[in-house]
DNA sequence: AGTCTACTAAACAGTC
DNA sequence: TGACTGTTTAGTAGAC
């Protein structure tokens, strides 16, 4: 398929076929020619790579005579024939019709071949530079990533975050691709790279006739859709493959296309509905090829990874002041293991209690700020964490309990534009919903129109997600339904949204796998933040730890997790405050749902971090309480 | 392997 | 009658 696709695409190569092939089929015996014509990539013989070269030089020197025609009033054919071995001054006053590949044969000899050949060349460059300006651009900008990416995971692996064994190139590879790259641009990558080597190579190359065929592919090919001809997928996971693959190896790669999902095509804004995977590769690649309209997705998706590496950057220096103040090797940063060296690191300094000044975990002045080396290597940005849909990402965002309103603060405008799946859970967005309302009620309507006023996945399939938002109305206990007279009305019921189980975590090597593999960015730090309160839980429900450790613990809390912030309303209450307003404040119908049974909270497991924070028993500065709600609830 | 949770889909009933 | 709302059930998948 990929073969054919890929030979399918040369051969219908505009310029291929208005060049070499008419003259072919002008030659002598044509047939051989088109054969070889259309089957570059084949085995092709010296003699046929000869021929076809000169064939293009006669037809160069066919559009040389062109343009010198369109300069000069024709005369006559007739006075041409007479004279067919003048010098090009004559062979100008023939129109092309009248010259045949034999003719121009004789008419040129081998220099004046080379130098038409070298015109038109030049004529190819200069048509190439104009797509070529602007795909070296696109292309530094990849290369840039890639550096990243490159960068990122060396120091992955000397942090041995990422387990790459020598000799087990492949697995781990293909793993790292499927976690962290966006395969999509590095394919993109290459086909570029790869325009621009062979670019180069007819720069080098010059006008030798007898160089091999990529000079002619790329020659003939290179006026309107240079790139993707040479490729047979577009997708990046084939490109450790050779182009015959077998099928075996195709189902895998059909198992999971990051662009592909539920039978549709996943190119942002796209949505064609595709069968299969050999639809959607055609899809793909008649749809999606390298044009303008595709580089600039590609752009403004590059644009959200940059906008994520920002905000990695922001967290990373602010975690940095943090260690900094807490000294914790300051002058170590690691960019992704941290959360563990804090764990283990504060564990064992037993820091003092010596107050949390004013300047501790206040937020970077400038996101630009190059501080750590997060900043050169973050791209740990799986294709599903940016356009990822459904069952893949989904747990991501509850197992690491990523700070809504701050999540959701920080990168409103990228949610309300990009066609991102937020990394929060049906319920979690519902209640952000309402508490985000004046009077902390919805109809279902008015949570609705939160969806879709907040992100811009939820414009599609509403259908879908709005049965999901339904459903999760009806099925947590946590969301009461409030009938006043405006009508019915949802409210929440913050002890029970509490009451639902919480994550699991620990500060198990397991973390710091799904960090790496599963995460974007902005769940990648919540999830050490997660951790913090994770661990910080065992300590605040902790009736000896909650005299003294709200100060602190709940400095680090400051952009806890919606789940977890809840416990903290309810810690810091006592037990006793329901943050949102219940239900029955509402003083109207109120139906109570049952869910199904809770575990203990007290089950969670208490995790590495828990002693880190027992040891960060500091004096309070509630300063930056968590973010999403409003003071008195924390009164 | 079993369990839990979240998501998706769908059926159904009541209301407007 | 159809759209909307709300409830419920079932199946699936990921994580533990």
């Amino acid at each position: 398929m990929m073969v054919e696709s890929a030979t399918e695409t040369i051969r219908t190569t505009p310029s291929n076929q208005n060049g070499v092939s008419s003259l072919s089929s002008q030659s002598d015996g044509g047939g051989r020619e088109g054969g070889s014509n259309g089957d570059i990539n084949g085995e092709i013989s010296p003699l046929d790579l000869l021929h076809l070269q000169q064939q293009q030089a006669l037809q160069a020197a066919r559009q040389f005579i062109l343009q010198q025609a369109t300069g000069l009033n024709s005369p006559s054919s007739n006075e041409v024939k007479q004279s067919p071995v003048q010098v090009p001054v004559s062979m100008a006053m023939m129109t092309p019709q009248m010259i045949t590949p034999q003719q121009m044969q004789q008419i040129l000899s081998p220099p004046q071949l080379q130098a038409l050949l070298q015109q038109q060349q030049a004529l190819m460059l200069q048509q190439q530079q104009q797509l070529g300006n602007k795909q070296l651009a696109f292309q530094q900008q990849l290369i840039q990533m890639q550096q990243l990416q490159q960068q990122h995971i060396l120091n992955l692996q000397r942090q041995g975050l990422v387990n790459l064994q020598p000799g087990q190139g492949a697995v781990p590879i293909q793993s790292l691709q499927q976690a962290m790259c966006p395969t999509d641009l590095q394919q993109l990558w290459k086909d570029v790279a790869c325009v621009q080597s062979t670019e180069e190579a007819m720069k080098h190359e010059g006008l030798d006739l007898t160089t091999n065929s990529s000079n002619t592919t790329s020659y003939s090919a290179s006026k309107v859709s240079p790139q993707i001809p040479h490729h047979p997928l577009p997708n990046g996971l084939n490109s450790v493959h050779t182009p015959k693959r077998d099928s075996s190896t195709h189902e895998e790669h059909t198992a999971s296309h990051p662009l592909y999902g539920h039978g549709e095509c996943k190119w942002p804004g796209c949505e064609a509905l595709c069968e299969d995977m050999g639809q959607f590769i055609k899809h793909l690649n008649s749809e999606h090829a390298l044009d303008d309209r595709s580089t600039a997705q590609c752009r403004v998706q590059m644009q959200v990874v940059q906008q994520l590496e920002i905000q990695l950057a922001k967290e990373s220096e602010r975690l940095q002041a943090m260690m900094t103040h807490l000294h914790m090797r300051p002058s170590e940063p690691k960019p992704f293991n941290q959360p563990l060296n804090l764990a283990s690191s504060v564990s064992l300094s037993k820091r003092e209690s010596e107050g949390f000044p004013d300047g501790l975990p206040h937020p970077p002045t400038s996101a630009a700020t190059p501080i750590t080396p997060m900043r050169q290597g973050p791209s740990v940005i799986s294709s599903s964490s940016l356009h990822g849909v459904g069952p893949i990402r989904r747990r991501n965002s509850d197992k690491f309990c990523t700070p809504i309103a701050s999540e959701l603060a920080q990168n409103c405008e990228f949610y309300k534009n990009a066609d991102v799946r937020p990394p929060f859970t049906y319920a979690s967005l519902i209640r952000h919903a309402i508490l985000e309302a004046p009077d902390r009620q919805l109809t279902l309507n008015e949570i609705y129109n939160w969806f879709t006023r907040m992100f811009a996945y939820f414009r599609r399939n509403t259908a879908t997600w709005k049965n999901a938002v339904r459903h999760n109305l009806s099925l947590h206990k946590c969301f009461v339904r409030v009938e006043n007279v405006k009508g019915a009305v949802w409210t929440v019921d913050e002890v029970e949204y509490q009451k639902r189980r919480p994550p699991k975590m620990t500060g198990s090597p397991t973390l710091v796998k799904n960090m790496i593999t599963g995460l974007g960015f902005g769940s990648l730090n919540a999830s050490y933040q997660a951790a913090l309160v994770e661990s910080s839980l065992g300590l605040l429900n902790s009736p000896t730890l909650m005299n003294n450790s709200t100060g602190a613990s709940l400095n680090m809390l400051h952009v806890c997790h919606d789940d977890v912030s809840s416990t903290v309303e309810q810690v810091n209450s006592n037990g006793s405050c329901s943050p949102g307003l219940s239900p029955q404040q509402y003083g109207h119908h109120v139906h109570v749902k049952e869910e199904p049974a809770e575990m203990e909270e007290d089950s969670r497991p208490v995790s590495l971090m828990a002693t880190v924070t027992q040891n960060l028993c500091m004096p309070g500065d509630e300063r930056d309480m968590d973010e999403e709600l409003p003071t008195e609830e924390l009164e």
